[in-house]
DNA sequence: CACAAAATACGGCATTTGTCGTATTTTTTA
DNA sequence: TAAAAAATACGACAAATGCCGTATTTTGTG
């Protein structure tokens, strides 16, 4: 039995999936929410959900980061994007985001169905026109360089050296001694690296480090 | 009526796509070939066909330079790529060399079927492995350099969903949280992960998961 | 069915890490 | 030159992590 919630602003959509849906009878729909939001705000209460099928364009918290939120919070969840939309951008974002598949509202029953499926068995569902804007995509990588930055992130020479090093794997003490530190300096360094990336741990200061082009 | 060309050096699988091709009128098999090489010869007499369905590993010119080659000369030509092998070179190869397509040799009759027609309307077609396995090459821009993949390290599916979860910086008390698990059954997994994947801690086990796109 | 593999769970212990202090020295810059 | 920023260093404590056992239940496969 599979366990699916519905995220989408218009109640219309929201009656027509549930309709494809009722047609097979290993899924149960646990819920539906109105915006990204909504939902987040749901899980928080119950989150024992296996996948999602989400909207893009919605007010107060779309799609695209919602999607972005509960893969973060909650990686096991499926998450598909069901929309009329099929622009690059919201292609390429939702990827990014961390979608596990991409179909358009038109879908009928059963390929909802099989996707639903492949989704929970570990595969990807596009629809073919979505796939294939996908390849083009993938071959050209022009996207890939683009990253919007907003923050301004400062780090001083020696706290992104010591961060390199974190990066690699190092413990601290290994890090102290290529630099010819104390540990005590090492530490007071990644304690004061966290602060500025407001983070708590070297995982998350790795990755906000890498996405903002620190290291 | 669709003109498919069949290439694969296995005669014997040539001869089960032909089966699986005869179940529907509307595909018409004008003719097979050994290898790239031969597949090159071949349509320079005659160009006249619609897709190829397209084995990899062949003798003489494998299927990548082959498609490389035909997508260059004749890129009406639709590709699809049909193989036993779906790892990641080979489906990033296939892809750059500009494939419309990519489908292990498993796939049914009617999924080829449909494969084909949504291939001539345009789109792409994927098994949901394959496609998945692109999102994550999109994902993970490293790969696109490494790609070089000697050892064969196999984790279980627990195990990736607990390194997934381990990758997004989440506690062990969070992963239990989200899998419905003892913080005990957690710290076992990781455990076995790290002796699998021969590392002594967190970012060390995420950083070798990925170079072998195991996440 | 029988066997192997995988998943689940718990307890203990040493080490590492994250967070809070405080404090001195060096470098940068206004 | 005076003030600010950066770099250095140490101590203490709680939490998280890595590593070693063992053991039962569930699942998958021949």
């Amino acid at each position: 039995m599979i366990k699916i919630a519905i995220v989408d602003d218009n109640s219309f959509l929201i009656k027509a999936a549930q309709e494809k849906l009722s047609f097979f009878e290993d899924f149960s729909l646990k819920f539906s929410a109105d915006n990204g939001f909504d939902l987040v705000e749901k899980l928080e209460k119950n989150h024992n959900v296996d996948l999602i099928l989400m909207d893009i364009e919605m007010p107060k918290m779309n799609g695209i980061d919602a999607t972005c939120f509960v893969k973060q919070k909650y990686p096991q969840i499926k998450i598909i994007m069901l929309t009329v939309f099929d622009n690059d951008e919201n292609i390429f974002n939702a990827i990014k985001a961390g979608a596990d598949g991409y179909l358009l509202k038109e879908v009928n029953p059963k390929e909802l169905h099989q996707g639903i499926l492949d989704t929970m068995n570990g595969g990807a569902t596009m629809t073919p026109s979505i796939a294939m804007k996908t390849l083009k995509l993938f071959r050209n990588p022009i996207d890939f360089a683009v990253v919007a930055n907003c923050e301004d992130i400062k780090l001083t020479t020696r706290e992104i050296e010591v961060l390199e090093q974190l990066s690699k794997g190092l413990k601290y003490n290994l890090i102290a001694d290529n630099l010819f530190l104390s540990v005590g300096t090492i530490r007071k360094h990644i304690e004061n690296i966290y602060t500025k990336l407001q983070v708590h741990n070297k995982l998350e200061a790795i990755q906000k480090a890498k996405n903002n082009n620190l290291i």
